[in-house]
DNA sequence: GTCCATTCTCAATACATTCTCAATATAGAA
DNA sequence: TTCTATATTGAGAATGTATTGAGAATGGAC
């Protein structure tokens, strides 16, 4: 899951950057509203979180920007704590959340993942699929009740796909989601996480949990 | 485990986080209820012991605020002993046991363990995990009830995650909830502790009692 | 307060797993 | 067949975790 940060104080940009690194997002910096409104248009993300009190371009302008050109990631707003008013400005811009500064790492992390799983039409935090199911609050992941040891990035191609699984995702689409800006969109490693799921989780060749739809991308199984 | 202590009495609040310090809690402190209000917001305690007579926002005013707020934490309150009746408004605001000053300290702190123990859903102060037990009153280790000595600090690490058996515990969580607001992130401090962990425990490596799980953090074996 | 013993912290180094990349193989469509 | 998209593989790079030891901090005894 791809996030972008809105934040002009470096250090606490710094700061969040670690942290959600640190537990497996993929993230964009920007250090002004400029920046952040520009990222924010020009790539997709799971989520957005932005400082409002930023010089030039606010954090109320850039939401509004957005929202204007339609788009629908989830924001959430980060206020000082003595400007806990701004929250109500700010969610009347369209930020589907907010934070008052300083806040507890654990609390950003908690809403960040309730957001992004919102977003996803996903009330629940365990996504069932046939004998599929994966629970994204202890990040397992089962096949008739057979818990699978996935590596971070395995586990990343198999959340985006659950998450999607009405449609057929496309290799660049995942690689967007999974990685961050500057990663090079002609590699091949979406086939390699791939590859590697099937063999973990059908060594048989006999389930085939993950279709390929030639030319167009992949997509979970919905005929199991 | 955490605590907040809101208190307007300085010496009073100074000698609270002693006490709890010594005994091994961390320990966040608000001189008056506005700050106290503000904390208890923001961060997630395992405990709050506020005062109910403070000027501006007093105790009752802040619990009621954080209940409204739907916080879960656990409140002890301290009441003047000739203001026992003070006792019923505070419980009917939302406090769930209260103490009247003076104190002793063994008393505040047999009241502040049960509480969290209540509050974590253990009924038992035994929490058992197959082999493994802890005992979390006489702060014992045993496994196949033999005893095994632990420094305060590898308890609490242990503690930690025999508290939460059924999720994978990241090494932010757990430096959040051993340290206070302001440590190190980055620091390998969880590392060193895990390391001590196992071969205190487990010197021939046959039990494992502390999975790792790469990239996301640490779990008691539940397979044992 | 001073001393001593224990424990904690920090950083350096060693180790292990996972990721990336590129080369090669296979399969599907025209 | 021939072209293109996808699959597979393995080796080196990158990253995350484990271990160690020495100095700092802490707490108890005197």
């Amino acid at each position: 899951m791809r996030i972008l940060i809105a934040e002009d104080d470096s250090r606490l940009l710094t700061q969040l950057d670690a942290l959600l690194r640190q537990n497996g997002y993929s993230v964009d910096l920007a250090d002004n509203g400029e920046h952040g409104l520009f990222l924010i248009k020009e790539y997709t993300y799971d989520l957005a979180i932005i400082d409002i009190g930023m010089p030039k371009i606010d954090g109320f302008e850039v939401i509004r920007q957005a929202r204007k050109e339609n788009i629908a990631c989830p924001i959430l707003i980060l206020t000082a704590r003595d400007r806990w008013q701004e929250k109500v400005e700010g969610l009347d811009a369209g930020a589907d959340d907010y934070l008052t500064k300083p806040f507890h790492n654990e609390e950003l992390l908690a809403r960040a993942k309730a957001l992004i799983r919102r977003a996803s039409g996903q009330a629940n935090p365990i996504i069932q699929f046939g004998p599929i199911s994966l629970n994204t609050v202890s990040e397992e992941l089962c096949i008739n009740d057979k818990p699978y040891d996935l590596t971070a990035y395995e586990y990343k191609v198999m959340e985006y796909l659950m998450m999607n699984p009405q449609k057929v995702v496309s290799k660049t689409e995942l690689t967007e989601h999974i990685y961050d800006q500057d990663f090079d969109l002609d590699s091949n490693v979406i086939e390699v996480f791939i590859g590697r799921l099937r063999k973990k989780l059908d060594p048989e060749g006999s389930l085939k949990p993950i279709e390929t739809l030639r030319g167009r991308g992949y997509r979970i199984n919905r005929s199991l």
